[in-house]
Order: C-alpha cells, then structure tokens, then sequence
DNA sequence: AAAACTCCATACACTGGTGTATTGTTTTTC
DNA sequence: GAAAAACAATACACCAGTGTATGGAGTTTT
C-alpha cells in the first residue's frame, strides 16, 4: 500500500528483490487458475525465479499468504467503489453505465472475475474468507441502492431491485465463463435487466 | 464426523460389502463440504470404515472416482428435469410453482446445492466438468423455455426471460449461501422476478 | 469341498508439499 | 566502508497422500 518509488519491475535478467506485495500478485495467478486450493508457495517461487527461503522471509506461513491476500482483496474491492458514481445526467444512460460496469465490464476483466469466484468459493469453507465476502457483497448491494434511489421512491423497491440485479450479475459471472458468445448474451441481460428496471419505476 | 477408530477388524456383524455407488456418496459428502480440491480417497476410506484396498478394487485411481463422480452427477440433474412439469391451470400460478422450484426448493436442499456449486467451481479448471456444466445448464435453460412459452409469444423474448431468470437463480444460490435472514430475501427476489415476468410478459 | 470370484487389509515405494535452521548475498544505514 | 538489516539459497526433517503388490477372508459356483 506504501510503496510509491519503488516499482520494482523486475525481469529475468533484472534480478530485483521481491515485495510482499509481489508474491500476492503471483498468489493472484494461482488463485485465478487453480483456486485457493492450489496455492502452493513451491509453484509461486518458481514462478517467481527465486527459492521458498525468500518467501518464508516475507510470509510466516501459508495461512499468512492465503490472509494477506483475502485482506488486500477486501480492501480493494471496497477502495474501488468510490470511483463508481455515474455522471450521466439521465436516469437511463446513468442506469445504462451503472449495468455496463456491473456485466460487460466485469466480465471482460476475466482475470479479476476468475479470483473473485474463487474467493467466493473459498469462502464456502473458510470463515474468514465468508466473512469478507459478505461484507463486500453488503457494500456493493448498498452501493447499487445508493445509485437506484433516482429511479424510485419506494426504500423497500430499491432494496429488490439492487438485490436483483446484484444476483444477476453474480449469476452471470458464474454461468457464462468466457465461453463463445457470451458477449452478446450478457448484452441482452444488460438490455432486459435495463427494461425491467425502468418498466417496474414506482409501481409498488 | 466421528467414526469407531477401530479400523483393525471390521467384524461380521451385518457390515455389509461397499458398492461403486456407496463410495460416490461419501465422495459427495467431501465435495459438498471441500470441494474437488479436497477429495481423498485416505479420507473416504476413513469415512466408510475400510482401507483404501476397497477403493482400489472398485476404482481404478483418484481420477476415475472424480470421473465416476461427475457422469452420475451430470445423469442425475438431466434426469431430474422430467419431473419438473408443472400442473397449475393458472399461468401465474404455475410461473409460481416454476420459481419456487428453483428459488425456495432448490436453496433448502443445502447438500446438493454445495455439491453444485463445488461442481461448478471445478469446472473453472477441469474440461470435462466444464463440458457437462454446460450440458446441465442448456438443459435447465431450454427447459425454462418451454415452460415460459405460455407467457409470451415472441421466442426471443421467451429466451431472455429463462436466461434472467436462471442467473439470477445462480447467482441467489452464490451469494446467499446458507446465512440467516436467507429464507426472507429469497422469498423476496422471488416476489420480484414474479413480477417482472408477468410484468414484461407480451410487450417486446 | 474345492475352486473361483469378490471384496478388503497390510505393507511398501514414491511423490510432492510444508516448515525450519543455517548460511550466503545484497542493500541500507551510519 | 563497515556494521546492520533485508532478502534469498541450500539442506534437512517431516508429513500426507497416491498407487501397487500381495495376501487373506467371505461368498458363490461347480
């Protein structure tokens, strides 16, 4: 988090010295390739060109791997947030951005979409894991309720309708997993989703 | 989780000999609570109180019981779907029955919906899980289809309401995965998407 | 009842992974 | 520029799990 000087690019010939911050992002790869239950610190060194020695310098153990990453992962997610209000002046285009950030974005950022399904995975077994989950999940449903009190004046509406479309996008993610033409499918729920929202504006 | 830790001698006292399938199940006991990554045939041995001499007998390796495991999972869930036919005369009340089936029925049989999802993780890594996932899922769609055919005339309209309605199913069983309150709001998201089908219904 | 088949136990070889201790090599810091 | 601190390599002990070979014990067949 604290690191701004040192970028510290390190390739094959540079043999730069390793951050933590470093083997969590290797960590990341195996996660988003194999899950939480590949992760193996023997696989990271390697791809990483250095030895398990340097990673019992940075980490205690395994467990402490597995917790920084949850913790970067929560936090990121919840940082990330911040920088989602929509700026259209319409209701619908602001909506239009609202669900292009949640499906089409998302979906194309496959790397991303690949840890955070695996974390949710993890979390099935992993108390602290579900724990960070549920809180992420909580602020990204808060969010979207915060964005859809424009469309409805009805609390109780908007709650529905966030939940709703959170599920969905949730759904999706899990589904359609970068087979052929998911593309278009996810444009079509972004069109319905989009229709259902504002054909069910203040009607209680 | 506790078992007799007399793996010694297992007396003649009714112990009736395991079957293929009777390993299967235990294995989706593991599944549903570990996932894939956690399947040991040490563990299932254990479980089922012999050595991993039956297992050996009964299965050619660890790769044949994951196999084993996803064909019968795969016949199951395609068979199921024979039994879906709804009997309400009433439209709504047959949407109803449809949702209630996949929301309600389908959150409260929590054994089945972890060995699901741990399914569906594995397919994020394994071809052959993935192949069949997408079986089950076009099955489970087209399926939807024709059940919601009574609802609208245009089959395009037909199709985008299954497929919403069956990430949003999807993504409930992700996100709300056995918390307290859960009942409530999948009742709730249920209401809704009641809603929005009857309410979109015949307008494209 | 002897042979044959089915199912399970035991023992062993082997692999892949963790964690620890110790030493070696770079960077910082003074 | 030397001491200290940060980082990494090596070697080791250790464990959990797989797969195989082989030898039984029950049951069925002949």
């Amino acid at each position: 988090m604290s690191e701004a000087s040192t970028p510290k690019r390190r390739s094959a010939s540079e043999k730069k010295q390793l951050t933590r911050d470093n083997w969590l992002d290797a960590a990341a790869g195996e996660i988003a390739s194999g899950g939480f239950g590949q992760l193996r610190v023997l696989t990271l060194a390697k791809k990483l060109g250095v030895t398990r020695g340097s990673f019992y310098w940075h980490f205690r153990d395994h467990e402490d791997l597995v917790v920084s990453f949850l913790d970067r992962w929560r936090d990121r997610r919840l940082h990330e947030l911040q920088y989602w209000e929509p700026k259209g002046g319409d209701v619908e285009t602001e909506l239009r951005q609202i669900l292009e950030l949640l499906l089409t974005d998302a979906s194309r950022n496959i790397r991303r979409l690949q840890v955070e399904l695996a974390v949710r995975d993890f979390a099935r077994r992993n108390e602290y894991a579900a724990e960070l989950v549920t809180q992420v999940d909580a602020a990204r449903i808060n969010q979207n309720c915060t964005l859809f009190q424009r469309l409805s004046s009805d609390p109780q509406h908007v709650k529905d309708l966030s939940l709703l479309l959170y599920v969905a996008t949730i759904g999706s993610q899990v589904v359609l997993t970068g087979k052929k033409g998911d593309e278009a499918t996810i444009q079509r729920i972004e069109d319905l989703m989009a229709r259902v929202v504002l054909g069910q504006r203040d009607e209680p």
